[in-house]
DNA sequence: AATATGTGCAACCGCGCACGG
DNA sequence: ACCGTGCGCGGTTGCACATAT
């Protein structure tokens, strides 16, 4: 309530005065980035580190917004970056992510790693997002189709759960107690990343969802919602260990190699089941608790200053080009 | 061969949040 | 508590290239 008044405020004031610009636009150049542009940023980020982007144009001596060269030091410049096409276990785990995040493509690229935020919604947008909708426009199909170009249980579990988080969006979006508090809605996709480094999503990553711990912590939930009460220890049953490095083997377990996994996952009647316990499935997402005691849950940001301890050059940034 | 249309991707823009004064 | 500033994120745009006509 509070908050909102504060934004509005805020709002009005940004209105009346407008918003002050992040840089002086006449003098400041847009467009592609040259390579020699390119070679001053690196350069200097190599010797003194980023610091405040604002100021790194003016130090570095380009004709830069900042913003501009933090865009392209995180998208294209900075180590590690893997270019190229998405293989199909990346593919899966963006469509995976993406079902229980949403377009929060700064929190997937976190499990992709190499991959930027950026690059990650333009391969949904020109690529993912026409073969979901495609499947979700014909369900029928979904069963047989090779939509995803991954013809396995795993795409129809992809389908379901994109299925579940769609039901889940419009019970949130019709129920005026839930939009109301400010708490659910800023935590609704912290549930299905929690739900996704829980039991219930590995056993979805297992493609195991015949007497998966899905069905026995779902029941489990569905008799203690029931009742009204869900302790913290209870919480810390169903999301699984509190151990942080648990948790993190869990996220690295995630990525590509594990998808191998995935990709042979489970039987179609074990699919089946998972279909039977959709709705136990609402009802968990529906019984989550709202208290902030899966802190434990949340992991670390890469420390991007690790990507200044050795020093990198052009042709670490342009393998494919002559310099 | 020329033109129209579609696609992919880098970059820009504006907003919201966090933080320090 | 309020305000200003910087950063990061998500949505959108525009250009270059590919493909179709």
């Amino acid at each position: 309530m509070r908050n909102m008044e504060k934004k509005k405020k805020r709002e009005t004031k940004q209105k009346k005065m407008g918003r002050s610009p992040c840089c002086d636009k006449e003098a400041v150049k847009k467009g592609a980035w040259s390579p020699e542009e390119d070679k001053t940023l690196v350069d200097y980020i190599n010797k003194n580190g980023h610091g405040t982007w604002r100021s790194l144009p003016k130090l570095a001596g380009l004709l830069r917004c900042g913003k501009s060269c933090r865009l392209r030091w995180t998208n294209y410049l900075r180590p590690g970056i893997k270019r190229g096409p998405f293989c199909p276990e990346e593919e899966a785990s963006i469509m995976q992510l993406h079902t229980m995040l949403g377009n929060k493509w700064a929190a997937i690229a976190s499990h992709l790693p190499g991959r930027t935020d950026n690059e990650i919604k333009n391969f949904w947008n020109s690529h993912l997002k026409k073969r979901v909708k495609a499947s979700l426009d014909q369900p029928e199909s979904i069963l047989t189709s090779d939509d995803f170009g991954l013809e396995t249980p795993s795409t129809r579990h992809m389908v379901q759960w994109e299925s579940a988080r769609l039901e889940a969006e419009a019970r949130l979006s019709m129920d005026p107690l839930l939009l109301s508090s400010s708490s659910a809605a800023k935590t609704e996709c912290d549930y299905f990343l929690r739900l996704w480094n829980s039991e219930v999503g590995e056993s979805f990553r297992q493609g195991v969802a015949c007497q998966s711990p899905l069905s026995q912590v779902s029941s489990s939930i569905k008799d203690e919602s029931t009742s009204g009460v869900t302790t913290q220890t209870d919480s810390a049953r169903i999301f699984g260990s509190a151990d942080a490095t648990e948790n993190q083997k869990q996220e690295e377990h995630m990525s590509c190699h594990n998808s191998e996994e995935l990709l042979t996952g489970s039987d179609s009647s074990k699919s089946h089941e998972l279909d039977n316990s959709s709705e136990t499935k609402m009802q968990l997402l529906q019984d989550l608790p709202n208290g902030n005691d899966m802190e434990f849950l949340q992991e670390p940001i890469d420390d991007v200053s690790m990507y200044l301890q050795e020093p990198i050059s052009l042709t670490d940034c342009y393998p494919w080009k002559q310099l």
